[in-house]
DNA sequence: GAAGTTCTTGAAAACCTTTTCAGGAAGCGC
DNA sequence: GCGCTTCCTGAAAAGGTTTTCAAGAACTTC
């Protein structure tokens, strides 16, 4: 239905290489045939076709955005960041989640071939080295919160190691020396670093971890399943160090329902700082981890490797800070309960 | 670097038309070639080139979604739910927000162009009619939670008139008679229906709702900020109908803040059920509202019109019942508070 | 075995654009 | 005024696919 550059031609009685040349500026049109085209294709609404565009330069000007899924304040507060950034370079978004397997993600990868100049992926589930071979080797990839190993990629990664370390340490100062920890999911190469900055502090303070860790994940169900199963513990617990923010609402939850109260009797830690976070009740200590701009710079970086043809710049392996963020859900440990 | 359909045939010894033939199932092909034929392109992984394709066919695959913005869980539910039933029907999502302005929707849509086979808009601040007006007349479109009024277009809204009616009612019921509102957006035409399922039911109680409507949006900040107005205003109103979730977590926060107790001293209602609303302190009594649900439809309808060519269907205008969950966060009006 | 069908196959057009190539017009210098 | 350069412009190719058209091969049937 639309007008193509033939309509715009005729309309201006001049050839489709005039049209052209007049609307990408590529080579000097005469003044008067000038004024002819860009009226035609104004008052013809002409834009370029972009298969025909794709088809010729090998661009489509997509990124591919690989997720294992979208649910939640923390995918939607990532998303929001690519897509300012994306927006911003003249990129669209195509999205593509619940990949967490191998076949799965090569079926996604797939479907996006040849759509996209680029990937951004997010895959703690599987890591760089095998989320890479899933991907055709002339596409450029930006990973987002996966393990990567020594492999040579574009890794954006946030300081999970070392912002659940601070949150151990923050609940050790505050004289807590049982403190729980509830774990992630199994495959989740975020949630397993975390347990490592977790046990990493515990131990430089002296002190065991045994029979502290719980089963988890990052619902809110999975916290207030964990809550249940640490507040049977006995010596109890005197604080929670949980997966992430949902995680840490649910133990809320669990400890509301309980009747125990936080952070008197227990404290709660998140991790993600969620803005959810500051209006739980009480407000969660957590760590505050900086979701928007890592999109911001994923889509920078892939827009570099995609137009930047000849720039060979070695690949960029980023472990990006997090922060402490202390608030109403800890507290020093009360001297009644040693 | 991909192989093309002339690798493939050269690869089989045949023409490029026996080997799209054999692999379209188009016409019959000899079975000895045809076996050749699908070696080779099994060897060498060959996919047709999407570009190519759309420039044929006229059709992508792709569905666009246009939106306000991507920000919370309103939207990322809505997205899962959308994404869910486009991956089932063999469909790529490309999303494009922050559109509630009518030059910005235009720009959206104009980038969407001939990249996507229909649209998914929801701009509750525009209209279907406004909104229609700047989408190519042969573009199908399905509306989510927008102002449709008499237009012929497929619409899914929510009750939201319905919804707010009925927590308002339910507020009645426990006795409630200066109940507040707080407004979401000015422009946001599901807000308004809000206000006016509220007003609706007061006026049929036969309470005035003079100086019960407060400004307020539909983010936390905004109910934190109504609240406080509320809590200064004399004589002081014993509940709380949020334009959203979200402004409902909001107002908890500053009622907490305030050291006012809930339920006991005020009720509060949110609107959309997020699953947040049953972690809340106290879990929050609101309306759910099936945004997922309305994801899966509005792609089904759309794929329906895209894909049906001769089917000339009336327009599907639907609004689409919620339904009130009542938790901790309202209770019937203490008597010494009349 | 010849005439007429039916199968099977390849060439070429179409989709829309950019870009290279080459030709014609206009301008320059002498 | 002639030859040479420079400027402007149109024709055509390329990019990858499906589909129509036509032709050649194989098969019937008498």
């Amino acid at each position: 239905m639309s007008a193509t550059i033939h309509d715009v031609a005729r309309q201006a009685g001049v050839s489709i290489s005039t049209v052209s040349r007049v609307l990408n500026g590529t080579s000097p049109v005469k003044e008067e045939k000038r004024k002819l085209v860009l009226e035609a294709a104004e008052m013809l609404g002409y834009v370029p076709n972009p298969a025909a565009l794709s088809l010729l330069n090998k661009r489509t000007g997509g990124i591919g955005v690989v997720l294992p899924f979208v649910t939640g304040e923390f995918f939607s507060e990532l998303l929001s960041g690519l897509d300012e950034t994306a927006q911003s370079l003249e990129s669209f978004l195509i999205i593509s989640t619940s990949h967490s397997r191998p076949t799965e993600f090569r079926k996604a990868v797939l479907a996006l071939d040849k759509r996209v100049d680029g990937l951004v992926v997010m895959a703690p589930a599987l890591d760089v080295e095998e989320a890479s071979s899933l991907v055709s080797p002339d596409t450029p990839v930006v990973f987002i919160n996966t393990h990567a190993g020594e492999v040579g990629a574009d890794v954006f990664n946030f300081d999970n190691f070392g912002g659940a370390r601070a949150l151990t340490r923050h609940l050790l100062e505050d004289g807590h020396e049982r403190i729980a920890v509830v774990r992630g999911p199994e495959t989740a190469w975020d949630a397993q670093e975390r347990v490592r900055g977790y046990r990493s502090a515990m131990r430089d303070a002296g002190f065991s971890t045994d029979g502290l860790e719980f089963e988890g994940g990052f619902t809110r169900g999975d916290g207030y399943t964990a809550a249940e199963s640490i507040l049977r513990t006995t010596p109890r617990p005197t604080a929670i160090l949980a997966a992430n923010d949902y995680c840490a609402f649910g133990a809320l939850s669990a400890l509301r329902d309980a009747g125990i109260e936080v952070p008197r009797e227990m404290s709660v830690c998140g991790f993600d700082g969620l803005t959810s976070s500051q209006y739980a009740a009480p407000p969660l200590t957590t760590v505050q981890v900086p979701i928007r701009e890592i999109g911001h710079r994923a889509i920078r970086q892939l827009v570099a490797r995609v137009r930047g043809d000849e720039n060979e710049q070695p690949p960029n392996h980023e472990t990006v800070p997090v922060e402490l963020v202390v608030r109403g859900s800890t507290a020093a440990r009360t001297a009644s309960r040693g």
